[in-house]
RNA sequence: CGCGGGAUGGAGCAGCUAGGUAGCUCGUCGGGCUCAUAACCCGAAGGUCGUAGGUUCAAAUCCUGCUCCCGCAACCA
């Protein structure tokens, strides 16, 4: 009989930076699953990788003065061995650079060039370095990038498009009369967005860097993200190329797990890209939402990255996986506080499991010398902890096969609830106190054994590097801790010898680990601020040139929201010329209060423009926050309105 | 009126589709136990279920208005 394939991926990872525990969400998660289904018999390919090409890694690699490639290697070291670090089972890893990935995308462009859903037309727009995005002049406000608040320059190339329109009825009802999306919640949105709408043609191809896969039949063309990115899920199976021969078993993908952010490409575009190929569509894609730290979004300018490197050195990875796994409900972000973790740990963990598999043995030793002996008495409370125990391993596949892996691990641990309970209705100690009672006392204490197995066995894909430590300590053997034996009650020899051994999880101070934790992320947050990612130089202008932007002081007489906007706030400035109104973006981290009667500098020749039905006439200049909000430059009470800036 | 989600004891959540004793985890307090990692077990306190109305014998649950939060979109000259 051969084995039922199944495949699962997580997104590839774009290298701009070190990993963070927001990739190991997703990667922890699609390691369970791929560990579980193995354990159930399927064979199992799970993929993972990065996304290597793009101007931002040119640039990195530039400013480092090293090689694009160079720099993706030493970055993708760093994510292999986080990946050893948190045993991470992949099967494969894909990079983009890789021959064999360059060669099917190379292959699928021009594919979709011949059946013509890709044409060449131009893109002109403007573009946003940093972010490598073009924003159409709706999108754009006053030249800055909607992403990053940067300047963007006036750009107009020759590019490639892919033909969106046609798949969209179909991808409207994927997403909203299947459950490829899960949750499905999120289709309403979707469609509401960008189907309704209309589907825009997206631009697939650039000029304007050179670190990417070339377009064959024409050059100076290399192929953009999209099309790059998403076909690593093929290519990685030998779709177009020579180097795997898997992709007629294991296409479509079972899950494809990614973070909200990128649910948008996933769920529309990778469809039509399948769609146009005339290929299958992967049966779902799980949706999952960030990781918080202290309630903001995990970010590395906020100096809130928790290296996953300290957590796992501190606490082990089987702890830190728990805790992602448990706290990882689909759609919804999870906090990652160090306290939440750290009683998540205590309570689960060690307190829960630690401590039932401990008691359980110590009791096996202290009572029976390490050996049970064959001569049982059943009773009382076993019949409801059996129950419980047998019914277990159909619970945890159904919420498994739902990617829903919080709910998985909440049902493990019901049972380890329940044992620790069973343990004191039963009495254990009491019942030592009398040899007429050894066979009672033994066979509960075979009832802990067998339920510890049971939970043990179904707890090793998310947990798997502890879970052979508690084999050992019951005395389990392989196939004693099987899927198919995870249904049963009464599989451990009746004479069973256990193994004390090490505390599994070791209880952690909260106060004492908190406040280290905390001093650990003032130090690392520190530095970070000084050394922010300093936007590349504008190219050098001469003094006319500067002279073009007319800067001038003007006092903000009055400021208010503008309706209908989030980030707008519109003020009356007096300028000394007769005042002027101007429309700020900024409204998210100042008030009104907070400008009124202060003085700032405007770019005041700037082309009026309306936003939000507000006129607004300049600019007010403000200093980018690493974080992504901006400062106002306020100036001296003392210069006059009106002063002209040099 | 751009689209969507949410508001439930100190914290985080379930319950709402098919109305009828408000449940779980953590925390707090009290008790029990002693096999165990000061762990485990039991009990208690604590909730106008955002707000105002409506339907009903009965509403956290259905309907309507409102307030506030959060995503997405729009938008930070």
């Amino acid at each position: 009989m051969s084995k039922k394939p199944f495949y699962i991926t997580t997104p590839i990872y774009y290298p701009s930076g070190n990993p963070h525990i927001g990739h190991c969400y997703t990667t922890v998660a699609c390691d369970s699953i791929a560990r579980y289904k193995r354990m159930q018999g399927y064979d199992v390919m799970f993929l993972t990788g990065t996304d290597e090409h793009g101007l931002k890694i040119e640039q990195k690699a530039a400013e480092k003065g090293i090689t694009p490639k160079e720099y993706v290697d030493e970055i993708v070291e760093i994510f292999k061995k986080l990946w050893s670090y948190m045993n991470i089972s992949y099967d494969r890893y894909i990079r983009t650079t890789d021959d064999y990935h360059i060669e099917t995308v190379q292959k699928i462009f021009k594919e979709l060039y011949d059946k013509g859903y890709i044409y060449k037309g131009e893109y002109s727009g403007k573009y946003c370095t940093p972010c490598e995005s073009f924003w159409t002049d709706s999108q754009l406000v006053d030249g800055k990038c909607p992403e990053c608040g940067r300047e963007v320059i006036e750009a107009k190339e020759e590019a490639y498009f892919f033909k969106m329109s046609p798949f969209a009825e179909r991808i409207e009802k994927l997403l909203t009369e299947t459950d490829y999306l899960r949750p499905k919640t999120r289709a309403t949105e979707l469609v509401n967005n960008f189907i309704k709408p209309g589907l825009e043609d997206l631009c697939v191809s650039r000029t304007t860097f050179k670190w990417g896969i070339p377009v064959t039949f024409d050059e100076g063309h290399v192929v953009y993200v999209w099309i790059d990115a998403l076909s690593n899920y093929i290519s990685a199976l030998g779709f177009a190329n020579g180097n795997y021969a898997d992709y007629e078993k294991f296409w479509p993908a079972d899950v494809h797990m990614v973070a909200k952010d990128i649910m948008r490409f996933h769920a529309i575009i990778w469809p039509a890209m399948l769609m146009a190929l005339e290929q299958p569509l992967p049966k779902h894609l799980a949706v999952h939402g960030w990781i918080t730290f202290n309630g903001q979004k995990m970010s590395k300018s906020l100096g809130n990255v928790v290296d996953p490197f300290v957590l796992g050195e501190r606490y082990g990875a089987d702890a830190i996986r728990y805790h992602i796994m448990r706290e990882m409900a689909l759609g919804s972000d999870s906090s990652f506080s160090n306290e939440i973790m750290i009683n998540r740990i205590n309570s689960d963990l060690a307190n829960g499991l630690g401590n039932l598999v401990s008691r359980t043995v110590a009791m096996v030793d202290k009572y029976f010398g390490g050996k049970l002996p064959v001569e049982k008495v059943s009773g009382e409370f076993d019949a409801e902890l059996i129950e419980a125990v047998s019914q277990l391993r159909d619970k945890v596949d159904n919420f498994v096969d739902n990617t829903q892996l919080n709910n998985a691990l909440a049902e493990i641990f019901q049972i380890v609830s329940k044992a620790n309970k069973y343990i004191d209705e039963t009495a254990p100690w009491v019942l030592a106190k009398d040899e007429s009672n050894k066979p009672r006392l033994a066979a509960v204490l075979y009832n802990l054994l067998e339920a510890i197995r049971v939970v043990s066995s179904l707890l090793c894909p998310f947990m798997p590097t502890t879970m052979p430590a508690v084999w050992k300590q019951i005395g389990a053997s392989e196939s004693d801790v099987s899927y198919e034996n995870a249904a049963k009650f009464g599989v451990l020899p009746a004479d069973v010898q256990i193994c004390k051994g090490d505390v599994l999880f070791p209880r952690i101070d909260v106060d004492k680990e908190i406040e280290e934790l905390n001093a650990l992320i003032q130090q690392n947050a520190e530095p970070e601020e000084e050394k922010i990612d300093v936007v590349p130089l504008e190219p050098e202008i001469s003094i006319d040139d500067f002279f073009k932007a007319d800067l001038r002081v003007a006092k903000i007489v009055s400021c208010e929201k503008v309706k209908k906007s989030k980030k707008l706030l519109c003020s009356q400035l007096d300028d000394g010329m007769g005042g002027r109104q101007v429309v700020s973006g900024i409204a998210q981290w100042y008030s009104p209060e907070d400008l009124v009667g202060k003085k700032v500098v405007i770019v005041a020749n700037l082309k009026p423009v309306t936003l939000c039905g507000q006129e607004s006439n300049g600019m007010i200049c403000c200093a980018d926050m690493p974080d992504g909000s901006a400062k106002v430059m306020f100036v001296d009470d003392s210069v006059p309105c009106g002063s002209k800036l040099r």
